[in-house]
RNA sequence: GGAGGGAUGCCCGAGUGGCCAAAGGGAUCUGGCUGUAAACCAGACGGCUUCGCCUUCGCAGGUUCGAAUCCUGCUCCCUCCA
């Protein structure tokens, strides 16, 4: 499949659509360059990309097609988000080890209204010239009949355990593949069918590992409608540390404020490797390309300064988070990370840039009897026994409101205590625990 | 059904009677350098009331002053032959 030729042009504006895709790295393989390129020029383009409803929130693994679709909309093209209901229902084989357990309708309901509000609020699909469907809608009435004789058909079973995702079950693994997941393509490829007959929809894109769907889907289309319809993949989007990308210490990095805060997901993006920031502000935030160029040249004179890790932090965070949440974890960040001592801060400012660290409450009573630190240590969670503690502090990585403490005998006591009620334990350089005495 | 090999700490993997809480590597944690980085250097990495004690080497017994190491039985895994 051919590459878009670069273009030249820097205003989104005049832009075609494809190429500015490809400029911002979203574009890894087009099923026809020309023909899509052709076809951004001429109208307003009806597009899709699939989300399966396995968890409630998306997560930072979800964003690469977030971004795409949204910058798609912002030039001035229809986006149709599919919450694969059905497709959910059975489970995408593509490449992976073993077959996905299946979700009952009540939880998939609920993760359905979870996404559906998320993608509306990043992407906008509620304001008319955007949509989103559920492919259950169109899968769930369809007879076994009808689908064997209108969709079945038109597959080769010789062509489908040829492609890689199939195959590898087949072969490489022991897990073999089931019927019903086998059968996940025809389906997929149906939404595509279906969306071209219904929405006018006339490219899906996806990423890397959905290729052999998309094709299958733009194959199917053609065969029921006699429409040329088109596919687009992106990369998977990888950490040049070789870390997985959507998790951060084996956590997933949630979409949702409400299972990882703004803080949190501020401090991912931050922590990105130098060799990945450039990439990631083209995909993951809306900067003209050219702000990126001036990032860029910053980042390479002086790396220490992370100015485009900021910057990236920042408006990766405001898409998802907000103003407020950007606000909001750059204080935490400032506060976490400075070297002040901490000292007559009320509970309220100790909340708010502690919103992060856990929090364990503990009986009042146990600090005015004066409390052993290794004890204290194990209660809020910091180690995991008192000999990790003790050996925590005897490696010097244990602060007290930010004071170093290095006698493993130290006793705690209401003297302690920074805000009313609250001490601010540190282990090592990232981790905080708070203690609070009620 | 027969022959053989193996099960060790988070993972991989040494160890075949005492010097073994168990080499080495990885992962992880911590310190240093630094940029809340990478790389690198250093330390830690079963538990405890930590110069000592307690519990670990598939499970259960046994031999021995003493076993991860020897014996018996059991469970599981792998390879080869039928």
């Amino acid at each position: 499949m051919s590459q878009p030729a670069p273009t030249s042009a820097t205003t989104p504006a005049s832009a075609n659509a494809l190429d500015v895709l490809h400029d911002r790295g979203f574009v890894q393989d087009v099923t026809d360059a020309d023909g899509l390129r052709e076809l951004f020029a001429t109208e307003q383009v009806s597009y899709y990309v699939g989300f399966d409803p396995t968890a409630a929130s998306l997560h930072i693994g979800h964003l690469v097609g977030i971004m795409a679709m949204a910058h798609l909309k912002r030039l001035g093209h229809r986006p149709i988000a599919l919450a694969g209901g059905a497709t959910g229902r059975i489970g995408d084989p593509s490449f992976r080890d073993a077959e996905r357990e299946l979700l009952d309708d009540a939880q998939i309901d609920a993760n359905l209204d979870g996404i559906r509000a998320q993608l509306d609020r990043i992407i906008g699909l509620s304001d008319g010239d955007g949509v989103l469907v559920d492919n259950y809608d169109w899968i769930r009435d369809l007879t076994t009949l009808t689908f064997l004789r209108d969709v079945g058909k038109h597959f080769s079973v010789n062509q489908m355990i040829a492609r890689d995702s199939v195959r590898k079950r087949l072969t490489e693994r022991e897990q073999g593949i089931s019927y019903t997941e086998f059968s996940y393509q025809l389906l997929q490829a149906y939404d595509f069918a279906v969306l071209y007959d219904r929405e006018h929809c006339r490219l899906q894109a996806g990423g890397s590992d959905q290729w052999g769907n998309i094709v299958a889907g733009v194959d199917l289309t053609r065969r029921m409608h006699g429409a040329d319809v088109y596919g687009l993949v992106w990369p998977l989007v990888t950490r040049s540390d070789g870390r997985k990308f959507s998790k951060s210490d084996g956590t997933a990095i949630w979409l949702d404020p409400d299972l990882t805060s703004a803080y949190a997901y501020y401090q991912w993006f931050i922590n990105v490797p130098d060799a990945d920031v450039i990439r990631f502000l083209k995909l993951f935030t809306f900067l003209p390309l050219d702000e990126i160029a001036t990032l860029e040249e910053q980042h390479t004179a002086e790396p220490g300064a992370r100015v485009a890790h900021r910057e990236l932090a920042r408006e990766a965070t405001r898409i998802v988070h907000g103003g407020d949440g950007v606000a909001a974890a750059e204080r935490a960040t400032s506060a976490l990370f400075g070297d002040a001592e901490l000292v007559d801060l009320d509970d309220e400012v100790l909340a708010d840039a502690f919103g992060e660290a856990p929090s364990v409450s503990l009986p009042r009573k146990l600090l005015e009897e004066g409390m052993g630190l290794l004890t204290l240590m194990t209660e809020v969670g910091a180690s995991k026994s008192n000999g990790e503690a003790r050996r925590l502090v005897d490696q010097g990585a244990v602060r007290l409101n930010n004071v170093v403490v290095d006698d493993t005998q130290r006793i705690v006591t209401p003297r302690d205590l920074v805000g009313a009620t609250t001490m601010v334990l540190k282990v090592g350089k990232k981790r905080y625990f708070l203690a609070r005495f009620a």
